[in-house]
DNA sequence: ATGACGAATTTGTATTTACATTTGACTGGT
DNA sequence: ACCAGTCAAATGTAAATACAAATTCGTCAT
């Protein structure tokens, strides 16, 4: 039985308070007055009084006298509502909203608060969200890797996290030396059946189009190469265009030529994304290609825009909310557990068949 | 000069555990050991490591020793980065994610972390998240008003806010009786200048279609009976649909044969917002109805999809991420000069001609 | 009225002393 | 090898005292 006079003093004052309906800046009693009608020293007065400071149930102001703060902590579990760090690439797009949707109403049922910061897949930034968020105290991270093909200055610190037992769980990619949970589609898989569908509907000559400082476009290229060889498609290593996430917008300025050169030389592109896939339709628009007269284009996420654009386009499914939901789930499975089993959650691609690719 | 022994001692244990590289849970000096070292007595060094322990800095354990817990507090600047919270009502899709990614933007910028919940534009999940954000500690709060122009709950809460100098800043819309700062567009104007160019057009009949919980619905719709008053435009109260947001994805299952109805009696519709045009533009799809030659549809926000779709859409540009940002800078504002004058950052709205409006 | 000054009040810092409670290691017996 | 008891060490609680620093408010002179 924990039966301290200072401990006596802290609950006695959250009485006094909710008792005699103190709002906020009200000035509170002395800490004379309360040694003399607590009959004890200053000293553990003042203990108690700093407790409720922390707790921020009070404010006290040298000179002046002590104040009831604020809201006076309404339940006495007074555990502060628990949050957990979100750090995504980006966000304001593409398939992005739906997976944070899915993390957020899972937090969210679980009590949670969730706290989000978007990196723009700069490693740098990936570092100031992950200072932020420790100094913020959060309880756990759901993190979407930056270039997570490349070499990445955070690895000390996800090495921290692991020793002072913070839960970490990606989602799309993992760093494939950090050892924490992941919940992803099979991009290698997903990068197979969009190959396969291609040659089953009669391409021989496919070029492929891939991320290249992104482990989901080596997996997305993997599965593109493995449908090659299978299927004796020659040529295929020739007609692989590889770009980094940062060209994006600008691959279709610099590159444009040596990529029609390659367009031109075969029926058919896997793109290793839809936003990728549709740039590369308007692209198509402007230079008078037909798809998918002219030339097939798969995408790969089913992003709304593949259901919406031009030339509908076929692509693969991506779990988008679900894939959030299971990452969250992960993460609160290590919570309640208290320890890290880096099992993964890894969804089934399905395809998506619409208009852009043609039977020859 | 704030010379004090106790704070001086937290210093020297900082630098002591930094440099002499103890990582977590090592054991660390006794109180005893301290006390011959600084020549003070054990109070004060109690002092100083009650200090340290609430910044987590150490850990003590009583009748064991104390220990070096965790992450040894980086940079001195030890005041836990702040944090801003943001409630939208939904942020999977549509404009939301621009908006939420200008916030994150200016708020990143200037050191604060971000802390998301969506409401679903319910006002009890508001309720929940804005009790989340408060026990949390937020420096301030950017909220995406759910249902403005109903009654709210919530009201007593914002009282609260504004009584504890806690900033607020609304986007989108504002609640009626809480007087905070706002940023957002002109959204009677918006409603005016469809109207308005649709009539520019040769139209004379023209329904509209807004959303009634809303307080941007009713302002577009005052726009839209002010330019249909002004140009003299017969019959338009009786070509308005209004419909309730939560409505959204079933109206056209219930309201179907009334919708068609009205449509069947006019040349053009002004739809509340983009979302809703698009689904108007699916169902004419459906039913055959041609746009524009059979039907002329506006919309407003200028969503992505409103330029990807079947029939590009003439629209009212939003400013989107602007928003979201003018949105921070107005809360970032009042924290600085910690005062909260009610200075709204309005956006005028600018008239986006597409395909889907035909000149009769 | 206004401003300067100072006393009283109130919280903050520091020391000393005493005892309580928990832990961990040591010791001795089985 | 194991168990139980003992004891020292470490932190936790409590009190009395003294002085420091900030605020408030009344008084007095201008």
């Amino acid at each position: 039985m924990d039966n301290y006079k200072y401990l006596a003093i802290v609950d006695w004052v959250k009485q006094y308070i909710a008792s005699e309906k103190l709002g906020p800046n009200d000035r509170f009693l002395t800490e004379k007055q309360l040694c003399t009608i607590h009959g004890c020293s200053r000293q553990t007065v003042r203990q108690a009084l700093m407790m409720l400071e922390s707790e921020n149930v009070i404010c006290r102001v040298r000179g002046s006298g002590t104040f009831v703060s604020g809201r006076p902590a309404p339940q006495p579990g007074t555990q502060a509502k628990k949050s957990i760090g979100v750090i995504s690439t980006y966000f304001s797009d593409y398939i992005f909203p739906h997976i944070v949707t899915g993390i957020e109403s899972v937090l969210n049922d679980a009590g949670y608060a969730m706290q989000l910061a978007i990196t723009h897949n700069q490693v740098l930034e990936e570092t100031q969200a992950l200072e932020n968020m420790l100094s913020q105290g959060v309880q756990g991270l759901i993190v979407e890797p930056s270039k997570s093909a490349l070499p990445n200055p955070n690895a000390g610190l996800y090495a921290e996290l692991r020793r002072s037992d913070i839960p970490v769980v990606f989602f799309n990619a993992k760093y494939p030396w950090a050892d924490f949970p992941c919940a992803a589609m099979d991009d290698e898989t997903a990068g197979r059946i969009v190959t396969d569908y291609l040659i089953s509907c009669g391409h021989r000559s496919i070029a492929g189009i891939f991320a290249l400082d992104d482990i989901q476009g080596h997996k997305r290229y993997s599965g593109y190469m493995k449908s090659c060889l299978e299927n004796n498609i020659a040529g295929w290593e020739n007609n692989v265009f590889w770009f980094a996430t940062s060209d994006r917008s600008s691959m279709f300025r610099f590159a444009k030529g040596k990529l029609l050169d390659l367009i031109d030389s075969v029926s058919a592109v896997v793109c290793y994304n839809d936003r990728l896939a549709i740039s590369l339709l308007q692209m198509c628009k402007e230079k008078g290609i037909r798809v998918p007269q002219d030339l097939s284009v798969v995408g790969i996420d089913d992003s709304r825009y593949a259901s919406i654009c031009d030339v509908p386009l076929t692509t693969v499914h991506h779990p988008h909310s679900k894939l959030g939901e299971a990452a969250a789930e992960l993460l609160l499975g290590t919570i309640d557990r208290r320890i890290m089993l880096p099992e993964d959650r890894i969804f089934v691609p399905e395809l998506v068949i619409r208009d852009s690719v043609a039977k020859v």
